[in-house]
DNA sequence: CTTGACCTTGACACCGGCGTCAGGGTTTAC
DNA sequence: GTAAACCCTGACGCCGGTGTCAAGGTCAAG
C-alpha cells in the first residue's frame, strides 16, 4: 500500500509516517515511480509507535520497540531494550507525579494564604 | 540598581530580565546612558514571578500577579485575577496527575502483558 | 487532453523560556 | 590610554512532533 491508504488506516498523517521514516523507524520500499510502498509489517510498526506516543514515550523510546518487533516478536515490549524504556519510563512518570503534587500541594498553600477562605471547596478530587 | 545587581538579587538572568520586560511584566525606567534603571518593587515583581515559575506557571499566569502587586497589594496572590488564575492551575494540574496516573498504569500493564513477571519489584513508590 | 487525486522533497512555523553569540556603547579603575 | 566590567539591541538555537505551504511529478478516469 501507498503512504495514504498506511496513514488511513493507522489513523496519522502522511507528514507523520514521513517524518517517521526520516527518524529510522519505519523504511519504505520504493515503487518505480518513486512513491513509499508498505506492507502490513509496517502498519503494525506504525500502530505500536502510536500507542506509545499517546502513553508519553517519545519517538527515541519507541525505537528498541520497532526493533523487536522487526526481529519477529509478537509485540514490541518482549525484548530487553523494551523492558529497560519501560522501567525508565515509570521512574520518569513516578517522579513527575510526585513532583505535580508537590507543586499541587504548594500551589494550594499558596491559594489559602494569599486568599484565607477562599480555598473552600477543595475536597473533591485527589 | 542596573540590570546586572538585579539579576543577582533575584537569582536569575539578564537575559531573564529583558524577557520577562518584552512580555510587559516589568517595565524599566532608563537612565540617561540608556541603562535600565530598578528599585526595590521591581525586585519583589521579579521575585513573585520566579516563585510562580517554578510551581509552573506560565509567564502569562504570572501577570494577574504582577498587576496586583502594582496595585500595591502585600501579595501578588491577593487579588480576584489572581485567585482565579490559582484556581485554574489547581484544576489543571489535577487534570494533568489525573493523566500521569492513568499513563503509568497503562504503561504498567503494557510491561506486564509484554514480559509477564518483569512488572516484580513495583511496590515500594507511589 | 485535462482534471483531480495522489505522490515527491524541502523548508518554515509553532510553543516557552530562556542561552548564547554578534557587534556595538559606557563607565570606572589603574 | 587601556583593560575590565558593565550595559545595549537584535537575532538564531533549542526541544518534539507535527501542520502547512511551495513547487513540482504520476497516474487513472472522463
Amino acid at each position: 500500500m501507498r503512504i495514504g491508504e498506511l496513514a488511513r488506516r493507522a489513523g496519522v498523517s502522511t507528514r507523520a509516517l514521513r517524518y517517521y521514516e526520516q527518524q529510522g523507524l519505519i523504511a519504505a520500499r520504493r515503487s518505480a515511480n518513486g512513491y513509499r510502498e508498505y506492507d502490513e509489517d509496517d502498519l503494525r510498526i506504525v500502530a505500536e509507535i502510536r500507542s506509545l506516543l499517546t502513553v508519553g514515550f517519545t519517538l527515541a523510546d519507541a525505537r528498541p520497540f520497532v526493533a523487536c518487533l522487526r526481529a519477529g516478536h509478537a509485540t514490541g515490549g518482549s525484548c530487553p531494550d523494551s523492558v529497560a524504556v519501560y522501567r525508565r519510563k515509570l521512574a520518569a512518570l513516578d517522579e513527575e507525579i510526585r513532583t505535580l503534587l508537590a507543586r499541587r500541594a504548594e500551589v494550594a498553600a499558596q491559594l489559602s494564604a494569599a486568599c484565607p477562605g477562599c480555598a473552600r471547596k477543595e475536597q473533591g478530587e485527589k
